[in-house]
DNA sequence: AATTGCAAAAATTTTGAAATTTCCTTGCCT
DNA sequence: AGGCAAGGAAATTTCAAAATTTTTGCAATT
């Protein structure tokens, strides 16, 4: 089984990602070489360019590792992502035109029909592959415009970690649940496109303050 | 001449932050790999580490290149800087104790030595090493009680970029200019320890606007 | 004169193994 | 029994060369 580079680290990221890989648990290249079909080296280059998304953590000498996930870590990264999120929405409600307000509304509707579909469902599992990419363009054009790339490379990096601390914490995904999403979800839109930006930043900051 | 990895390592951070290697260079692991005595392979996981903390670019299949510096880059650059030291002042502000007052008063001290020295004396080169490492310390000090590791970490990426985009640029360092940067840390400080939010978040813009 | 195609050169990535360092087990001494 | 040291195993880092990809230079065509 032979795989490319670029696969090796999207297959990485994914298992990242899903908590296939464990926080914490050890990365050792010698043992992943042989699942890829690669020599060492290429999967230390690999591991490599995940720590710098933050998925993985490295020390010299000793090694790669599983981010760890605390409740410390958690709310540090949740802290992080609302500080992000609530500028960049400030600077795309001030430098945001028509386009941004089209494809923010776009991007809204496909996640809500998503949402929609899932809050009327048995089983969310399912679902949340096709939601969290909708959910993470959502958050993505809404910062789309702030006119800042280290801002919205940030965001990205912190927006993986994130769901790296948040999967395999298990919730109540009641239907409950994914009303109060949509909802959040809907007085970000709102206040955005008003260009209301303190609604805009306690909307952001309510929709992610349960995660703290 | 050999060396060790830690030095090449930060070796090649000061001649970038110096602009002793020019923004936009291309740097060739296997032209450095000579200078230093070691492989390729290993100027290449240093290039890699850099491109971590944002010092690099790196692109697959065209290796690296010293970061380029453009004024949307450095105000860019600049306007995070605010954002986060604005914030990390924030909640120093509110989390940090007696202890947190008695070492920024003692960052701010040497700072104010240094800086002394510099506005009396003539050439003011001699003196930016120090001035340097003081600086540093000085805002990392302010933020040091955020509690908030992912922002002085980031914070501390993004001080090194400030840095490489601002050094190389020709200004005014007549004694006006330090005069100017002296009444600036000193506005911060009193802030700080005033715990005036406010006060503090104007001036650490007024003190960084500068560079927009 | 400009553009396209091809071949040579240069640079990057990958490899497999050697060298180094860390980690863990075992045995010795207090 | 507890702690420390030495030895061996495992893991990480480094190396030099091979394989791949990109870039460059030159000629032929439009």
């Amino acid at each position: 089984m032979r795989v490319e580079t670029p696969e090796i680290f999207a297959d990485l990221q994914r298992k990242l990602m899903t908590a296939e890989l464990q926080p914490g648990e050890k990365l050792k290249p010698s043992e992943l070489q042989g699942f890829y079909g690669c020599s060492a080296n290429t999967v230390r280059d690999v591991l490599l360019r995940l720590s710098k998304v933050g998925l993985v953590e490295f020390e010299m000498q000793r090694g790669f590792r599983v981010r760890a996930s605390t409740p410390e870590r958690r709310g540090d990264v949740t802290r992080f992502r609302i500080l992000l999120e609530q500028e960049g929405a400030r600077l795309s409600m001030l430098n945001g035109g028509v386009g941004w307000e089209a494809r923010l509304t776009a991007a809204h509707h496909k996640l809500r029909h998503i949402e929609s579909q899932i809050a009327r469902s048995e089983d969310v599992v399912p679902f949340m592959g096709l939601w969290s990419d909708a959910e993470l363009e959502f958050h993505e054009t809404l910062i789309s415009s702030c006119g800042s790339p280290i801002l919205r490379e940030t965001y990205g990096d912190i927006y993986v970690q994130f769901r790296q601390q948040m999967v395999g914490l298990e919730r109540d995904f009641g239907s409950n649940y994914f009303h109060s999403i949509i909802a959040e979800h809907q007085a970000i839109l709102d206040a955005a496109l008003v260009r209301d930006i303190e609604a805009c930043r306690t909307a952001i900051y309510d929709h992610l303050k349960r995660n703290l």
